[in-house]
DNA sequence: GGATTAACTTAACATTGTTAAGTAAGAGAG
DNA sequence: CTCTCTTACTTAACAATGTTAAGTTAATCC
């Protein structure tokens, strides 16, 4: 009785449709922009339907996240698995984070620049397993390689990895939400704020 | 025939009220959870009489923080006119910034964190009156200061400039944010970021 | 004293996320 | 085959939102 079978990966078929047609969505007109309504006609299911695969349409943009975010761990991996000093890897993964961010603003956005919902979910935040905590943590590896070969002024892995997120959060957050800024040209901006990071926090 | 006067003295005392209950209710709730309703409830008049003083919901948040960003001015002014060398005073007023953000973090998400609207209005962050961008103004005067003086490794003054916001803003925005990340000491941090930003661009 | 204007309110609209109740088709058991 | 139960979905509705249009009431002007 293959029947059970087929009927649970048709189940996870309709699941997946939801996601791509919400990421879809999200992506062209951002999260707050698009309703469980326009999701729905787009899949041609009722609104309702979607609640019977997601608890509400938080959980259903973080699922769309994690999906975006698991793309970017994938691309990290491949810059830090190659050779060569451990500074320059550091500013090649920095750039990525960026650039990543800014071609992804609305998932980025989900994910790091939204408000803290009422009742905190710290466990959210300390679950390695969280999309955005698993690029985090690919940065403090990042530090522990630099420290082991002693690159660093400080020495202490965890000032140094929130600092260095902490600049490059920055400039992705900016660029994405002040997008009418006069800003410089947008690369140079970058490579002077992983620059100036990584020059801050290296031996002199 | 003071009358008139008195009118209109009326009338900006409203005007006044409805930014005092708005900005508490922003402050304590967060723009998000603050509706028209409540806000009309707090000041004991019907919702739709704030339309009378502000175009939308939207114009009253801009205005509220318009009030608020304008304590920071004067904070930044007290700083920036102690005498000292050129890079102290920059750190400080670095730090006066992100703790500022972080006192008033409802205020600092809204001018700073929020989604650029469709229609996107160049003319807001151009214009020096708004009230972010005369903060941003104290920056880069900071930095030509530095410049004069030869402090500096690059040259050009505004890549300098947002460059060091793009950093402060990171920390202020995910200290925002991510409340319940394992934060080191929120003043370990914030120091840590302007030393590595200010050893970043200082001359070596 | 009648018309005009100003300040404010009531009622309503469209849209939002979400839930409760209903329906129709198919599986499983006898 | 038939009765029942479950699964997968839909319809209808609720409460809340920002915002507008249409009053209403009181003071002002001529």
């Amino acid at each position: 009785m293959g029947v059970k079978e087929r009927k649970l990966r048709e189940k996870k078929f309709l699941r997946q449709e939801i996601l791509d047609a919400a990421s879809e969505l999200f992506v062209t007109e951002g999260y707050e922009n698009v309703s469980m309504r326009r999701i729905a006609d787009k899949i041609e299911y009722s609104p309702t339907t979607i609640y019977l695969y997601f608890k509400d349409k938080a959980e259903l943009l973080e699922q769309v996240c994690q999906e975006t975010f698991s793309r970017l761990i994938v691309h990290l991996t491949r810059i830090l698995d190659q050779p060569g000093d451990p500074l320059d890897r550091l500013k090649r993964g920095l750039i990525a984070y960026v650039k990543f961010g800014i071609e992804n603003p609305h998932h980025y956005r989900a994910t790091f620049m939204m408000p803290i919902p009422p009742g905190f979910d710290r466990e959210k935040y300390t679950n390695p397993d969280a999309p955005g905590m698993q690029a985090f943590d690919f940065l403090r590896r990042c530090v522990f390689d630099g420290l082991a070969a002693g690159k660093f002024q400080d020495t202490d892995a965890e000032i140094i990895s929130q600092t260095l997120w902490a600049g490059v959060h920055g400039v992705t957050a900016l660029l994405i939400t002040h997008e009418g800024f006069p800003w410089v040209d947008h690369d140079v901006l970058i490579e002077s704020v992983v620059d100036t990071l990584v020059r801050g926090v290296a031996k002199a």
